[in-house]
DNA sequence: ATTTTTCTAAGGGTATTCCCTAAGTTTTCA
DNA sequence: TGAAAACTTAGGGAATACCCTTAGAAAAAT
C-alpha cells in the first residue's frame, strides 16, 4: 500500500487528485493539506510514502519546504505540482530533493505512471513535456537570449534597481561606490538588451530573474 | 436539473470539481474542457446553464472568451475561476458578462453556493474575500491603491514608458510637450505608488495594466 | 599556475528624470 | 449649465541616470 499526502491551495485540485486515486486498490490518500504549516504539523504524527506538493503556496515558498520535508523526512518522496508557467523552477526543486514533478494538467495515467515510478525509488521526469514547455514558451516570444546570464553581483544591483533604489541607495546597500554600481548598471542593461532601467526590469520580469 | 460544465486546462481541477458535485442529484456535469476551443466547439451541440470557466486557458484568453460565449450563448452563465493571484482581472471578467467567480481554493460548500445563486439569475461575488485578498495583497506590498484607476491620456504615456522610450520621444509620439509627458508620468507615479519609473513597470505588470 | 571573468572604481561629460508650483483649456458628468 | 476631473503647458532647478573609456585587484575557471 502506498500512502499519499496531497498539499495545494487549491481545493479542488486536492479533492481532484484524491478522486483520481480512490479507485486504485494499491494506493491510499492518507492526508490532504492546504498550507506548508497544516503539511509540516501533520507528517509530524504520520507520513505518508509520497507527498504531491503544490510549488505555489500561500505561507511557504515551494522550494524551501522541498528541502524542509526532504531533511526532516527523509523516506518522504515529493512530487512537485505545477503549472505551465513555473517550469523554470522545476530544476531547482529538483535539485533541493524533491523526485519528481507533475503538471496540474496530467490525466490518470500520469499520476499513476509517476507514483509508481517514484515509489521505486526513481525520478520521474517528462523530458519530453519539459522540452516541449520550453521551446514553446521560446517561440512565442522573440529570439530571447535562452537565459540571460548575471554573475552574482549583478544579480544583487538588479533586484535593488528593481525595489525602486537610486544608484546612491544601491551602494550604501551593497558597501560599493556609485560608480561600480552604476557599471553593474550598465552591463545588466548590455546583457539583457534594455535601454534604460525600465526595459531592466521589464526584461528581467519576463525571464523570471527576479 | 443543472447542467454544468467546466473548463479548465488542468486535469486534476476538471476532475476535481467534477468529484465534489457528483454527489448532488440536482446537478449534472454534461462535459468538461480543457480547452477554449473545444469548448466551443462542444456548445455547438449541448450547452450547460453554468460554465466554470478558468481564467487563465492556454489557447483563448478567458476575457475574450467569455465575452463570445455569453454573446453567443446567452442562456449560459458563466463563473470564472480563478486563482489568489489574479483577483485583478476579476473586476473586468464581470464587466464581460460573467455571473460571478470562485477561488480555485473554493470548498464544496461555496462550489455549490456559487451555483445556487448564479441558476438563480444572481449574481455570486464573495466580496468578503475579494476584501480580504485586496487586504492581503496590499498588507505584503507598499500602500497599493486597490484598482488605480488613470486615465486614458496616462495609460498612453504607461504604455510609451514601458517601450522604453524618453520623455521627449513620448512627447513627439503622442503630438504633446515633454513638460506634459512629465505631468502625466508624476501622476501615474503618484496614483500607482512608484518611486520612479522602475516603480511604475512594476506595478502596472503586477497590476496588469499594461 | 595561468588565463579569463568578475568586481571594483575613476574621470568627465550629456541626457533624462524627478519635483515643485502654477495655470489655461477641454472633457466629462451630475 | 455649472462643477469637477482630465489634459495641457511651462519655468527652473536638483537629482539621477546614462554613456564612454580605462584599469587594477580579486575570484573563478581551466
Amino acid at each position: 500500500m502506498i500512502k499519499i499526502s496531497i498539499t495545494d491551495d487549491h481545493y479542488v485540485v486536492l479533492k481532484g487528485i484524491e478522486s483520481l486515486l480512490k479507485d486504485e486498490k494499491h494506493i491510499s490518500v492518507i492526508s490532504i493539506h492546504e498550507t506548508g504549516k497544516d503539511t509540516l504539523q501533520a507528517f509530524e504524527i504520520a507520513q505518508p510514502d509520497i507527498l504531491f506538493l503544490d510549488i505555489n503556496l500561500p505561507d511557504i515558498n515551494g522550494i524551501v519546504l522541498t528541502k524542509t520535508i526532504t531533511k526532516s523526512f527523509p523516506n518522504i518522496r515529493v512530487i512537485a505540482l505545477t503549472n505551465h508557467e513555473d517550469v523554470s523552477f522545476v530544476k531547482r526543486i529538483l535539485d533541493n530533493g524533491a523526485f519528481g514533478y507533475l503538471l496540474k494538467n496530467a490525466h490518470k495515467e500520469e499520476l499513476l505512471q509517476a507514483i509508481e515510478t517514484v515509489s521505486k525509488g526513481e525520478r520521474y521526469l517528462q523530458k519530453d513535456i519539459e522540452k516541449k514547455i520550453l521551446n514553446q514558451s521560446l517561440g512565442r516570444k522573440e529570439y530571447s537570449a535562452l537565459q540571460p546570464k548575471l554573475t552574482r553581483r549583478e544579480m544583487e544591483v538588479l533586484q535593488a534597481i528593481s525595489e525602486e533604489l537610486t544608484t546612491q541607495e544601491i551602494s550604501e546597500k551593497l558597501f560599493i561606490s556609485p560608480k561600480t554600481v552604476e557599471a553593474h548598471r550598465m552591463n545588466i542593461m548590455s546583457k539583457l538588451g534594455a535601454k534604460n532601467s525600465v526595459g531592466i526590469i521589464k526584461i528581467a520580469l519576463e525571464k523570471q530573474l527576479l
